[in-house]
Parts: C-alpha cells; sequence; structure tokens
RNA sequence: GCAGUUGUAGCUCAGUUGGUUAGAGCGCCUGUCUGUGGAACAGGAGGUCGGUGGUUCGAGCCCACCCAACUGUACCA
C-alpha cells in the first residue's frame, strides 16, 4: 500500500503514570523499613493478618462506582455476577470487614498490624503514586482514649526506629468531636449543613499551607490562589469566622497568628478552649477526651517534642468519629535539582466507630494508625537518609576453559553450601575481559579464576574486586594494570571457601 | 478537573532572522588488549525533533488541535 516500507511501528515499552518499577536498592529499603516497623508493632503486642488487595466496593465505603466514571478515585471492576470488585484504597475499610466478618473468634480487644500495596486513581505527586505501600496496626474493641494514646507513643516509636531523630518529626493529635463541637456551636449542626461543614473542614485543614489568612478567606466568601483559579468558601459571617479560627488557633502553637507565632501549654489550651466552648457538651467531650490522651503520653515520658495537640489537624473527611493523628516529617526536603518538595504527612490515623459496626448490629470502637511506607521512603530517599549503596553482587566463578564448565560449577556449589552467593559466569565466555565486566557491574566483591597454570598447581585465583578498585587510581597505563594484577592471589583449592571468607570479611560484605 | 510552563539521542542540553545530510558532552557497543575491571586513545550504533493537521518553494523553528511531563490549585478514604 504505502510506497515507502515504513519502519515497523515497535510497541513502545511504557510504564502507566504514578505507577513505579523498583529495583534491588528500592526494594531493599522497603524489606528493612518494613521490618524495622513490624519489630516495633509486635512490641506494642499487635499480631499480624493480611486481606487480598481487593473487596467488593460496598465494603470499602463510600464509593460507589458511577456508571460514568467507575474508576473515579478507585479502580474498580464488575465481577461475572456483575457485583462491583475495587482495588483497596487503605488497609483500614478491609480491616474492618475481616473483623465483622470473623466477629465471634477474634479475641477483643482484637489488635492487629498488616502491611501491603493500596491503590488511589487519582493525580501521582512527589511520593505520591497510585500503588502504594501503607503499614496499618489497628485496635478494634476498645473505646479507651488509652488505645488512641498508645497509636500516638507507636508512631513516635516507629519514627526514632526508622532512624528520624527526635525534633525531626511530630506526632499532632486532635479530635473530630473538638471540631463538630466548634461547627454545632456556630450554628452548622443538622443534615442540612453537612455540604458547608465539609467545606470548614477543608478550609482548616489547609491552615498548615496557606496560613490564617487563606484559611478565613476560604471560610468567609472563597479565595483566589496564585493560578487565577477561585475556590467557593463556606460562606460563614464574620462572628462565626472569628469563632472557627479562633479555635484552632488557640492552641496551636505555630499559628497563634501569621505573624506572632506563640507557644502556649496545651493544659492552658485546653481550659481555654472549654471556656470558649462551655455550651457544646461534643467539644466538651473531645477535649476532654485529648486530656486523656495527652496525660497518657505525659506519663509515659512522651513530652511535646513527640505528640502534639493540635487543634488544626483533620484527617479523613469520611469516617473519624475521634481522635485522629498525623504524623509529619519537619526536615526540608528539596529534589534533585534544589527545589523544596512538600511531602504532607508520612502517616496518621483515628479513632473509627462506625466502620466496623456498619457490618453489625451493635457499636464497635476502634482505632488505627498506618504509616505511608512509599511515601516515606521517597522521603528519605530525597533526605539522603536511606542506605542507597547498591547491594553486593554474588562471588562470580569466571570460565577459562570452555570444557571445564563442571569443574567450575563444583566450586559455585562448594561457596553456595557454604552460605556465600555465587554464581558461575553464564555468558559467552570468551575473554576474561568479559567475565570481570560483568563482574564488576554485578558489584562483586571477588571473581574466581582457574586457568590451566592454577590448576596445574592445585590452586585458585582470587581477584579482590572492591580492594582492586582502590588500586586502579594509582595505575595510569592499562599494561601496569594487567601485568601487576592489584589485589588478586593465588591459594590452594582446598582452601576456596577460607579465602573467599576473609575477603567478604575484609569488606563487611553482607547480603539480604 | 482548572491554570501556567515545558517537550530535540538512553541522560543533560545546543540548534542563528524559517534554508543542504539535526549536533555536543556523558552513557552504551567494538577495537587497541585471544590470561584480567579502571584510565587513555580510535571507531561505531543510536533521532517518527511529543503527535496530527495547516501556512510556506522550504518547518526542529510559525499557526491550530491533541498527547505527555512539571509546577500551582481543586479533590483525596
Amino acid at each position: 500500500m504505502a510506497e515507502k516500507p515504513k519502519k515497523p511501528q515497535k510497541l513502545r515499552a511504557r510504564l502507566p503514570r504514578g505507577l513505579e518499577d523498583r529495583g534491588p536498592t528500592a526494594i531493599a529499603a522497603t524489606r528493612r523499613m518494613t521490618e524495622t516497623v513490624r519489630e516495633v508493632f509486635e512490641r506494642y503486642g499487635f499480631e499480624p493478618v493480611e486481606t487480598p488487595a481487593m473487596e467488593y466496593t460496598d465494603a470499602l465505603g463510600k464509593f460507589l462506582p458511577d456508571q460514568d466514571r467507575p474508576n473515579e478515585g478507585v479502580f474498580s471492576f464488575q465481577d461475572d455476577d456483575e457485583q462491583w470488585i475495587s482495588l483497596r484504597y487503605d488497609l483500614t475499610a478491609p480491616l474492618a470487614r475481616y473483623v465483622a466478618e470473623n466477629f465471634d473468634h477474634l479475641p477483643k480487644p482484637y489488635r492487629s498490624y498488616r502491611a501491603g500495596y493500596v491503590f488511589r486513581n487519582e493525580k501521582p505527586g512527589p511520593g505520591r503514586f497510585r500503588q502504594f505501600m501503607q503499614f496499618d496496626a489497628d485496635t478494634v474493641g476498645s473505646a479507651s482514649p488509652a488505645a488512641d494514646a498508645e497509636m500516638c507513643m507507636m508512631a513516635a516509636d516507629t519514627m526514632e526506629a526508622l532512624g528520624i531523630p527526635r525534633g525531626s518529626y511530630v506526632v499532632k493529635v486532635n479530635n473530630r468531636k473538638v471540631l463538630d463541637g466548634v461547627m454545632e456551636s456556630i450554628g452548622l449542626g443538622g443534615e442540612e449543613n453537612a455540604g458547608r461543614r465539609l467545606t470548614v473542614l477543608r478550609a482548616i485543614d489547609k491552615l498548615d499551607r496557606l496560613g490564617v489568612s487563606g484559611v478565613q478567606e476560604l471560610l468567609g466568601v472563597g479565595r483566589k490562589d496564585e493560578s487565577g483559579d477561585y475556590t467557593k468558601g463556606a460562606g460563614l459571617d464574620a462572628n462565626q469566622i472569628r469563632k472557627v479560627v479562633g479555635s484552632m488557633l488557640t492552641g496551636t502553637p505555630q499559628w497563634r497568628s501569621d505573624a506572632d507565632p506563640v507557644t502556649i501549654p496545651e493544659q492552658d489550651f485546653l481550659d481555654l478552649f472549654k471556656r470558649d466552648f462551655s455550651d457544646n457538651e461534643m467539644a466538651l467531650a473531645g477535649a476532654d477526651e485529648l486530656g486523656s490522651i495527652a496525660a497518657f503520653c505525659r506519663a509515659s515520658g512522651y513530652s511535646e517534642d513527640r505528640i502534639r495537640l493540635d487543634p488544626s489537624i483533620v484527617r479523613g473527611l469520611e469516617y473519624y468519629t475521634g481522635p485522629v493523628y498525623e504524623v509529619e516529617l519537619l526536615l526540608d526536603t528539596k529534589d534533585e535539582k534544589g527545589r523544596p518538595v512538600r511531602f504532607g504527612s508520612v502517616g496518621g490515623g483515628g479513632r473509627y466507630d462506625g466502620l466496623v459496626s456498619r457490618f453489625r448490629g451493635e457499636p464497635v470502637p476502634a482505632t488505627g494508625f498506618s504509616i505511608g511506607v512509599s511515601r516515606l521512603q521517597a522521603a528519605l530517599t530525597l533526605l539522603g537518609k536511606l542506605d542507597t549503596r547498591p547491594q553486593f553482587g554474588p562471588v562470580v566463578v569466571t570460565v577459562f576453559d570452555r570444557d571445564r564448565v563442571a569443574d567450575y560449577q563444583k566450586m559455585v556449589a562448594q561457596l553456595r553450601s557454604a552460605n556465600i552467593r555465587a554464581e558461575l559466569y553464564l555468558g559467552n565466555p570468551k575473554n576474561m575481559g568479559n567475565q570481570l565486566k560483568y563482574a564488576d557491574r554485578r558489584n562483586s566483591p571477588c571473581v574466581i579464576i582457574q586457568g590451566s597454570d592454577e590448576k596445574a598447581r592445585g590452586e585458585v585465583q582470587i581477584k579482590d574486586l572492591i580492594e582492586g578498585a582502590k588500586a586502579a587510581a594509582a595505575i595510569a597505563s592499562n599494561q601496569e594494570w594487567r601485568e601487576t594484577r592489584p589485589a588478586q592471589f593465588s591459594c590452594a583449592e582446598a582452601d576456596l571457601v577460607a579465602k573467599v571468607r576473609e575477603v567478604l570479611a575484609r569488606h563487611d560484605v553482607t547480603w539480604g
């Protein structure tokens, strides 16, 4: 048809946006992180339980896919029997389903943890993917603020176990009853005001980004950002705005005002708050719970540099009913180009007393906490806090004489039975240089060479690549480089394992 | 979703007022070197100039639409 034979259109290898491939270094870092988190969670008494990546959509909560855009926010599809199934978007809702389904044979309170990938179909950003890992713990069946206080303390311990020094993170605690009480007291109670309450919560949530004046605009008429985009406000009057802003500034140290940061002791904040909202039962109850959580944390030695009350914390709009917590990194993160990056919270959670009881007739109080492993890892990588050195490769046994592969394979087997990571060079063994290049690219600590000369003497050559790389700096000519054979030595065949071990020990080589 | 910015080799980027066969550095492959990684030197491969259409004798450059990325914003269990 076409006159010119067009180049055959090759299939382009590409990954959908917001997803990432993960190499050995990232995998190793994730493994270390999850192992650390697991140890902390176990120490707090939680036991593991795992649920699948998919659930019936109605079990996950609010997102009943609408026919036009069934994948808005959550990835969904219809099963053979036409029932909607979705990929989980967090680990809390599936846990609630699991507890409800197995309620009768679980000990109460039921305390469990799990790690896994969750999926959100939304715009990706720095450290924000459409598939990412969360590590989650929940206590189901306890209404005590002590259960909430534990979550906060465990969050703090986890951060420090991950190598984030005290002072570089903070666990912020608030209570949805406080926020709901405040809104109720300014006349936003009742079903008819549900929409405006959401708008108010969204506005408060933006305090750290937009400052007091930005929040005031959003509570009132609305706000126009620098790109010219307009956000409609909640339409509160001046009096209502003053009360809302007052309630969240009373105790938020760094936001006492835009220009004048002030810290006040948390007990003073609670007293002040209870005086201002003495007419509202819900607000008072919320403040009391906050007081208990603070008292429990302080009694255990967790002071305000680690766990801090902050009445501007909102968290999810959907299912939280009481205390909410959020873990924030206080370090300045910059990307490769030196631009500041906003990471937001790296973990959070709260009390969701309604989530399990959706499946049952009775109330089932529950509280939980999740770490965003992927986001935290991205942040730590940017901060250079993560060990990103490539893993050591295997000891490579080179092939010198093609007809002696069996001998070389035997050496490999010896090393492996001694628990040393080793492999035979499986490529084309036409020359030694390629085999050494391969070992170099694998980041191998050393290679084994046995040619006819060594074979005749009953010896093998061990070439220490790590030492050799250091020696290379001093050598200018290739001829000298070859002839001196830096960091290479001979040993008896029988000593192979012992001598390799010496090389590994010298460079602290460990695997896994 | 909305707004702005940007799309040229694997990566980082040049490319004149629109004018022959689109360049550089790094990386990759080969050779110098059939018993040795690095360095050096020489050579080589690699491009639908994001896509489609238009203006023009002629488009990497101008115009329209589309796509993608980045930044901000909205939403976010």
